[in-house]
DNA sequence: TTTACAAATGAACGTTCATTCATGTCAATT
DNA sequence: AATTGACATGAATGAACGTTCATTTGTAAA
C-alpha cells in the first residue's frame, strides 16, 4: 500500500552515501547493512547482489537527470537561452544530488558490461543534447567555438566539478553558485552574459 | 649505477595503469605482481605496502605537474597571457599523463590521512596559482567574472576532464585539442581569444 | 673464493569479502 | 485458528585480500 519498502530505500540511502565517500570497491555489504541497522544477509531480500545496488542508483539518477534537465529545454528558444537553461538546471540538479552525481561520474568503471553499455548510451544522449545546442549557436555565429564536441565535453566537466567542492550546508548560496557557472559556461562558448537584475 | 631499480619502475608502471583503470581498491597486489611478472611478496622488497605505491605515484605526479605548469609562468606577462600559458601547459601535461591525472583526481579519498593532507596542500597551491591570475585579470577588468575562486575551480574541472575522453592514439591531434581548451578557458573568464595564425 | 646483500620465491598467516541458507518472526489473508 | 509470505536473523561457505617470512638465487665487493 505504501508503494515502496522502507528498508529498500534505507539501503539505497546508505549505499549512496558510502559509495560516494569511499567508492564502490571501498564499501562492503557489511558496512551498508550496519548503516541500515540490519544483518548483511538481509540486504539480499531487497537486492540480488552488490552490483545491483549500484545499477539501481545509477539508473534512477540518470532518469531524474534527464527529467530535470533535458525535459525542461524548450526548442523554440534561442541557442543562448537554451544553453542557459541547460546549465542552470544541470548545475542545480548537481548541487541537489551531489552523491548521485559523484557516483555516476566515478563508478562507470565499476559497472559490469551490460549495465555499463546501458548507462553509457543514456549519457551519450545527454551529451548529444548539449552538443545540439552548441551546433545551433555555432551555425548562427552567436557562439564562438572551434569544436562543438570538445566544447560540449568541457562544459560538462566544468559543471560536474561543482559536486567536488560545493556543499549546501556551506557559506555560499546555491543561487549564486549556479549563476557563476551560467556565466562561465555562456562565456566559454563566446556568448555574452547578462547578470540578473539587482533588486 | 643506473640510479633506479628496473623492477621498482615496472611496479610503478603496472600500478599506474591498473589504478587508473579499476581504481585503487579495485586492484590487488597479486594483479600488480602478475603484470610485472613477479610473485606478490616480491613487491614488498620495493614498497613497504600498497598504500605507499599510491602515495609514490601521486607525489611524483604533483611534482611534475608543478614543474611543467607553475614553473613556466612568467610573472611579467599580462593576466591573459599568463592564463593562456597556464591552460596550455596544464592541458598538455594532462594529455601526456592521463593515467596519473586520473588517479590524482579519483583517489584522493583512498589516501590515508597523512598522505591526504600533504597532497591536498600541494593541490591547493596549484589552485591558488590559477586564482592569483584570475584575481589580477579581474582587478584590471580584462576578465569578466563574478567569483575568481569558483571560476578557478571550474577551469580546473574543465581542463581535468580531457583525460576522460582524449587518447593520443585517437584521431585528433594534441595541438588542436589544447587550442580548443585554451579558447574555452580564456572565453570562460570573458577574455578574448585570438586563434593562432594559419600558415 | 669467500662474503655480503639485494631481489625473488612460494607457501603461509589471519582477516575480510560477497553470498547462501536454514531458521525464526510477525502481520495479513484465508 | 490456520496458512501464507515477506522480512530478518546469525551462522556458515569458499574465495580473495594485504602482508609476512624462511629460503633460494644471482651478482658484486672483499
Amino acid at each position: 500500500m505504501t508503494g515502496e519498502h522502507n528498508t529498500k530505500n534505507l539501503i539505497r540511502g546508505a549505499a549512496r552515501r558510502l559509495f560516494a565517500e569511499h567508492g564502490y570497491n571501498g564499501v562492503s555489504m557489511r558496512e551498508i547493512a550496519q548503516h541500515v541497522g540490519k544483518q548483511p544477509g538481509g540486504i539480499y531480500n531487497h537486492f540480488p547482489n552488490k552490483q545491483a545496488i549500484l545499477v539501481d542508483l545509477m539508473q534512477e539518477n540518470l532518469r531524474r537527470a534527464h527529467e530535470a534537465v533535458i525535459a525542461t529545454i524548450d526548442d523554440r528558444l534561442s541557442p543562448a537561452e537554451r544553453l542557459e537553461c541547460f546549465v542552470r538546471s544541470h548545475v542545480l540538479h548537481n548541487i541537489e544530488n551531489p552523491d548521485d552525481i559523484f557516483i555516476a561520474y566515478m563508478e562507470l568503471r565499476s559497472l559490469e558490461p551490460e549495465g555499463a553499455t546501458h548507462v553509457s548510451k543514456e549519457r551519450n544522449g545527454y551529451e548529444a543534447a548539449l552538443r545540439a545546442i552548441l551546433d545551433d549557436g555555432a551555425k548562427s555565429s552567436v557562439f564562438k567555438l572551434s569544436d562543438p564536441a570538445i566544447h560540449a565535453r568541457s562544459i560538462l566537466s566544468m559543471l560536474g566539478g561543482v559536486t567536488v567542492w560545493f556543499r549546501q550546508s556551506g557559506p555560499q548560496s546555491s543561487a549564486d553558485v549556479v549563476e557563476c557557472y551560467v556565466q562561465a559556461a555562456l562565456q566559454s562558448v563566446g556568448a555574452p552574459y547578462y547578470p540578473p537584475i539587482e533588486r
